[in-house]
RNA sequence: GCACCCGUAGCUCAGCUGGAUAGAGCGCUGCCCUCCGAAGGCAGAGGUCUCGCGUUCGAAUCGCGACGGGUGCACCA
């Protein structure tokens, strides 16, 4: 149920009534007709804008719109008044019931109240983290694993059928890279003194897998050249690196439904296939690439190489999918594997990128539109950098000071319930700072506290009224006289619970599971003002010895105020706690 | 140089499909526990929404142009 949704089908329904009776005209287009919480509580529970919307189209007043609008809707049960405002705003004012009457429907649902149908179904794609199977995840992969997992979970709950991919970049040089520095270990695991020069991996995680190593193959690979050992060391790293990124990502609780392997597209004939259909729409030719701007690197000189012409789409410049040598870019197997999202017929992708690959959005959108026909929309959100700070000093990573920060590092120091929240606790365009003293303070100034608190006190206010012989079950609190409310902070309270479905579907479409740490957080805040009301009333506390039938409307209340904390930290991918 | 992101209170940030007197937390000032978890609450002060022009009945929001910050820019992925 969403009363927001109820009210706009109620104004929709009175305006066709209007058109019938030729007080308006018959074609007016109503889709920017909203229902929505006015900014200033004063001015009632819910403000539409129909009269101001249709003015101009209808060539009327909006107030005498407005006028003959509030007659119709007036005249509804739900509805206690309605007044005319400003330019020719409607301002509703609910009967109290009408928010109450939420109550028992979160009671009903649980923490599926608030589902929606919007996605109808549709197949969505997330792809997200997809780190190079070269190291374990840091702290910037992570900030991309929490949103990709939590943007999934709130699809899923707006009713999309999701699928968690992390595509394995396990087809370039970087793996060669890779295998080298395993060759290194290798040896060293052996006993032979060995440097590390530029271009490989000098990090300790490599040590392990070296031992492995040398557990498998013995001495085999010793003083052998590259050529015989390349390949086993290519697939016997990347394996050891994506046990290691499993691990990390089962760290945060996130679970990947697919893992893609780009390197499975070579030798298939899909890389060929695919361009071969972008050649067939003319979007591949032979050319060159306009140097770049800025700074020019020192060995630049025009090459021929293989283009796809993203500019076709909007992009800045073509594309290079083949190198003057005749090999692969790294394009080249991404075009294929955008392919393959397509063919496998999702309705909608999502990509999520870390911001330094902003550059290669255009691109990617391009070769979507071109493969898809325009009819799969790509989507792709940049998760911004995480700016580390300690006791409020910024804290440098750097992997040769050691002071490189990894997903574990931060999993193991504040754990996964904060860590998810936090990563969430800013739009995820925008810089995130992660203070490792702050995050744990048990403060309302720490927002993950905050709500856990509220969920904590509800708790307890429940373990109270069980101790003393209560039934406070779901099934008692859904009889509840919910008469015995209508204290303003109690409607608030109601009214925020209210909003809940509307505001999931606004961060479903935009997809900004921010949004619900942000509501969370105003519900939480709703939550505490009350608890506190309690202080100084005594009857406003939720628990009244005296009165059980007060009793189990209030904890009704604030049960549902626990479902609906529940249903968005289950989101959010963190864990509720009953005693902090 | 070009592209993308950002610019809102002293600080860190929300702000919905363009909507009414622009919000929250921190910090600052003053209050509130014999009693449900004060790990909290209430109230106050604090604003040229970077600037300019435009669209509109109406702009923090949309468009254009400045300015400032971040990121990225040919056979590396």
């Amino acid at each position: 149920m969403n009363l927001f949704a109820d009210i706009k089908t109620l104004v929709l329904d009175s305006l066709q009534t209007l058109q019938a009776a030729g007080s308006l005209p018959s074609d007016l287009d109503f889709s920017n007709v909203t229902v929505e919480p006015p900014r200033d509580a004063m001015h009632g529970d819910m403000a539409t804008n129909a009269a101001m919307v249709l003015a101009k189209q209808a060539r009327m007043k909006p107030r005498d719109i407005a006028q003959a609008l509030a007659e119709l809707l007036v005249a509804d049960a739900r509805i206690t008044a309605v007044d005319v405002a400003g330019p020719g705003f409607l301002n509703l004012r609910l009967d109290p019931a009408q928010w109450l009457a939420i109550l028992p429907e979160v009671l009903r649902a649980g923490t599926d109240f608030g589902r929606s149908p919007m996605g109808s179904g549709k197949s969505v794609n997330v792809e997200f983290v997809s780190a190079n199977p070269t190291g374990p995840l840091h702290v910037g992969h992570t900030r991309g694993a929490v949103f990709g997992d939590a943007l999934a979970s709130l699809l899923d709950f707006a009713g999309y059928a999701v699928t968690r991919e992390y595509v394995i970049n396990d087809g370039g040089s970087q793996i060669d890279t890779l295998a080298r520095s395993v060759y290194l270990r290798y040896l060293e695991a052996h006993g032979q003194e060995v440097s590390f020069p530029e271009g490989v991996y000098p990090g300790d995680y490599l040590i392990p897998v070296g031992k492995a190593l040398k557990d498998k193959v013995g001495d085999k690979y010793i003083d052998q050249p590259e050529d015989v050992w390349m390949d086993d060391l290519r697939n016997f790293g990347t394996d050891a690196m994506m046990a290691l990124i499993r691990a990390d990502l089962a760290l945060l609780g996130v679970k990947m439904d697919r893992f893609f392997s780009e390197k499975s597209l070579y030798g298939t004939g899909k890389i060929e296939a695919c361009l071969q259909a972008l050649n067939d729409k003319g979007l591949i030719y032979e050319g060159y690439t306009d140097p770049p701007k800025g700074k020019m690197p020192d060995d630049w000189k025009p090459r021929k190489q293989t283009l796809f012409k993203s500019t076709e789409f909007g992009d800045d410049q073509d594309r290079p999918v083949q190198k003057s040598d005749g090999s692969w870019t790294y394009f080249a197997p991404d075009i294929a594997y955008h392919h393959d999202k397509v063919l496998r017929g999702y309705d909608e992708l999502i990509n999520v990128f870390g911001a330094d690959h902003g550059g290669y959005v255009k691109r990617l959108k391009a070769i979507v539109a071109a493969l898809s026909g325009n009819t799969v929309p790509l989507d792709i959100k940049l998760t911004q950098l995480v700016r580390l700070f300690k006791n409020g000093q910024p804290f440098k990573m750097s992997k040769r000071a050691g002071t490189f920060v990894t997903l574990k590092d931060v999993i193991d120091l504040v754990g996964p319930d904060v860590t998810r929240f936090v990563m969430l606790t800013r739009k995820n365009d925008a810089p995130l700072d992660f203070d490792f003293d702050k995050v744990l303070d048990q403060s309302k100034d720490n927002p993950v506290f905050y709500v856990q608190y509220a969920y904590a006190r509800i708790s307890s206010v429940m373990r109270k009224a069980i101790e003393a012989g209560v039934d406070v079950s779901d099934a008692v609190l859904l009889d509840a006289d919910l008469a015995n409310l209508g204290h303003d902070a109690e409607l608030a309270l109601a009214k925020k619970l209210g909003e809940w479905p509307r505001m999931l579907e606004l961060a479903a479409k935009h997809h900004e599971p921010h949004r619900i740490a942000f509501y969370l957080f105003d519900l939480a805040s709703e939550y505490h003002s009350l608890h506190n009301l309690g202080k100084t009333s005594p009857d406003q506390r939720f628990w009244q010895a005296d009165n059980v039938a007060a009793s189990h409307a209030k904890i009704a209340l604030i049960r549902s105020v626990a479902v609906v904390l529940s249903a968005g930290l289950g989101i959010l991918g963190v864990t509720p706690m009953d005693k902090m």
